[in-house]
DNA sequence: CCAATTACGAAACTTGAGTTGCGCAATTGG
DNA sequence: CCAATTGCGCAACTCAAGTTTCGTAATTGG
């Protein structure tokens, strides 16, 4: 039971994501135009905007293609699964920071994300979506760990979660320092072991 | 010795500020029109662009009057001032955040700011010079609280400082979680007294 | 006073995002 | 086969950011 009219052509899709790839890459967001993306790959504007409401809808589906799948592993050691894990938080950060067009330490394509979820509703959720997906798997290696003795009873999770993958955002969009595994894994022993003297 | 030829009218600097401020508030950072600004003020674009070379740099000029002015404190009992300092961080970000036009878990007027830091390489300059100034200041307070001997002597204070700061930002751009002074409390304590289990 | 310099206002202009209307193509359901 | 439905290309359109040109106003240095 196909829908009642002509169908999508689906090549159009993934023809136009490359070309727009191509374009955020070269150029970055602000040289990404519809009318060029359009233009080369051979289809009107309106087609365009069947499929993405805005600009700023397309530079997130592009985008959205380089967050990796977060695929995480838990050996039963929670340092060395966190840092993993926010090592391949970072690669995502990295590789959409590449898609800013500019040099030296800018956000790149990161800033450009963020503006955008806040200016459409629907990129906002969708967004948050992912967020929350990632949350809940973060948390759930957190509380086995926890469960196992490794971290303490009266842990709290997402306070923890926030302090990780934040310094990872925070760099990147804020201050513009690397975010590498060196860098993860400082974060993680920090976070771990907590900054009192010893008590 | 004045510069020399026709002096600006300072006057108009104050109009524009007050008035593009009140049209973000009102409708967002997309609702805020350039001709407009001009009309309501009654100048000519041209002197607007005079001063402010985009959009970008007005928003960027009206948004950063939000951020207070950090007014530090050193009480000597270094959780105490890191939650003051959270709360500030977060009261300044909140008044951001309001400055979206939009409702809900929006990160409002932030996420363009990091966008047009982003966009424009002076921009990017000034907001990480903030950050250093500010940066400089919490690293001071660390560093004096780790010296009385409150802290850890092999602290990474810059890696602590990217867990507090970077899980407010976290929060306000990218999971929609608010950030208010309980959970300024939480924060801190995760941090200083970390994850794991009893050592 | 005069020349150089900078600010201002007004208007026309360029560019790109997004919209609209129309005719035609492809598909489904009857 | 036929009607309803949806996709597509084309062209003209609106709107706002940013630029350009030009005539005029205010100021300094000589």
């Amino acid at each position: 039971m196909a829908p009642r009219g002509r169908p999508r052509d689906t090549q159009v899709d993934e023809r136009v994501l490359r070309i727009a790839a191509a374009l955020i890459f070269e150029r970055g967001y602000a040289g990404l135009s519809i009318d060029e993306v359009a233009e080369r790959a051979g289809v009107a504007k309106t087609t365009l905007y069947r499929r993405w409401p805005t600009k700023d809808h397309l530079a997130v589906a592009v985008v959205a293609r380089l967050q990796a799948d977060d695929e995480i592993t838990d050996t039963g050691d929670i340092r060395t699964d966190l840092v993993d894990y926010m090592d391949k938080i970072a690669a995502g950060l990295n590789r959409m920071r590449a898609a800013g067009g500019r040099e030296g330490p800018s956000a790149g394509a990161v800033g450009e994300l963020v503006a955008a979820a806040a200016r459409h509703e629907d990129i906002g959720r969708m967004t948050r979506q992912q967020y929350v997906e990632r949350n809940t798997i973060a948390l759930a290696l957190i509380e086995r760990a926890r469960v196992r003795g490794e971290l303490r009873a009266d842990l709290d999770a997402e306070a923890l979660f926030d302090q990780l993958a934040g310094a990872l955002y925070y760099r990147v969009m804020i201050t513009g320092a690397p975010v590498d595994r060196a860098y993860a894994e400082r974060l993680v022993s920090s976070a771990l072991e907590g900054s009192l003297a010893c008590h």
